[in-house]
DNA sequence: CGACCCATTGATCGGTCTCAAACATTGTGG
DNA sequence: CCACAATGTTTGAGACCGATCAATGGGTCG
């Protein structure tokens, strides 16, 4: 039980996180800048807020600025011309949103719940990556966290039953997870996201998300507080499936 | 790791290949180094060649270098608990080898047909990367054109039907296809992978590939030349799934 | 040229999607 | 503060699609 030290995010400043690029820290998620990084980020930032279900870009859009995230989660998906929604990822405070191509944004992002983030405009962050070598590492170092994030992603999608793609997702959280007085086995996983968000992630129907929850909680690995607060009970069989 | 040689000198020069982040060229790919970046990757580098079947870096292996390939087809993959294989991607020329997480290779990396790559040891690139910016800005443009690329598999993942993952699947090789003379509409595409390597990137099995693929043949929208040579017959229906 | 591996084809089974309805939660205005 | 309305969630029944198992045919490499 070493996580759970989001205490070093105030909103008022950038913050940019993941597993590094050189080891220490036990592959934990460690911050990739130092103060004097953060500063140089927001001296060119605007630190904006928005309500749930506000688009920070849409796919398609023409790139002015990708945002740092202090507070809240955002998602990014993108549309298929079948009119499905397919969420690539949840971004959480640490994280960076705005993937572009020829300069344009590739996913859409939204805030699933009440966002802060530092918008930081792309023609002044390309200079400062021009002329800042350990800021420049520290945005490898990032892109390379998402990489693999997106591969365990991937390979969660690759899983056929529902079951197990729900097993991955929850093993994904743990780290976010805070612990239980007196249950070193359990953790209360908190959901802000919704049924449908969870099951565009999963590539799974809504029904499913909710019959494969509703059936890890008659097995007894699982206890559900509310909708957005799950409770882990054995956490032994999440761990299994790291792979 | 044994069946490895050094290479003849003549067989290629470290390459990195990649749509940059810069706009230009129309959204392609393009050479991310110029010729001193190359000479300085060549500087540190040893060309090696491997024969099909080779492992490039085994998952879990403590990472000792990464591979710029010059020729030939890698896949890395990463093994399930299941027995199951999912692969990840496939490399071709101009492209990275070697993602890693604390000091030790996240995948499997195998050589699909015959291989010739740059191996560049991890220590000597981090000193390169440390004092170059160009090639720390190419690296990054590399970190995030992958990240587009496996976004893009992603979602072909998500997709529930085989006959649209293969679409998606052949339109993503489109790009390397050469063409057809007489014939803009259509194009060659060079498969040099097995059915069950297309299977374990596309999270089927290699019957409903053969199945997929001979139902479009049927549709008429395909022609097979062999196992590994494909002729696209309409690019129309391919092209409407980019995503 | 032969042996092995891979690719194809066929039949059955299982799991999720879909459609539909009951239920719970959240947000809103009186 | 409560009641109502609008979403969002859960549960059920049937259809569809790919996985699996099994067998045949074709390529490839020694």
């Amino acid at each position: 039980m070493k996580d759970h030290q989001p205490a070093a995010q105030q909103a008022g400043r950038p913050i940019l996180q993941g597993v590094s690029l050189r080891g220490g820290a036990g592959g934990g998620r460690v911050a990739l800048l130092d103060a004097a990084g953060r500063d140089e980020l927001a001296t060119i930032g605007t630190l904006t807020r928005f309500p749930r279900g506000a688009i920070l870009q849409a796919e398609g859009e023409k790139i002015s600025a990708i945002f740092n995230i202090t507070e809240g989660l955002v998602k990014t998906y993108r549309l298929t011309e079948d009119g499905k929604r397919h969420v690539l990822a949840f971004l959480f405070p640490g994280d960076l949103v705005g993937l572009y191509e020829d300069y344009r944004y590739l996913n859409t992002a939204e805030a699933v719940n009440t966002v802060t983030a530092y918008r930081l405009p792309i023609a002044a962050l390309e200079k400062l990556l021009e002329r800042d070598p350990a800021l420049n590492l520290a945005f490898l170092s990032k892109a390379c966290h998402d990489l693999r994030q997106t591969q365990r992603h991937e390979i969660m999608l690759a899983r056929r039953e529902a079951r197990q793609r729900l097993l991955m997702f929850l093993n994904m959280l743990a780290p976010q997870a805070s612990a239980i007085a007196g249950n070193p086995q359990g953790a209360v996983l908190s959901l802000p996201m919704r049924r449908l968000e969870i099951a565009d992630y999963l590539g799974l129907s809504p029904e499913a998300v909710s019959r494969g929850l509703h059936a890890l909680v008659r097995e007894g690995k699982l206890r559900l507080h509310g909708l957005h607060q799950i409770e882990v009970l054995d956490r032994g069989d999440l761990a299994a499936l790291t792979g």
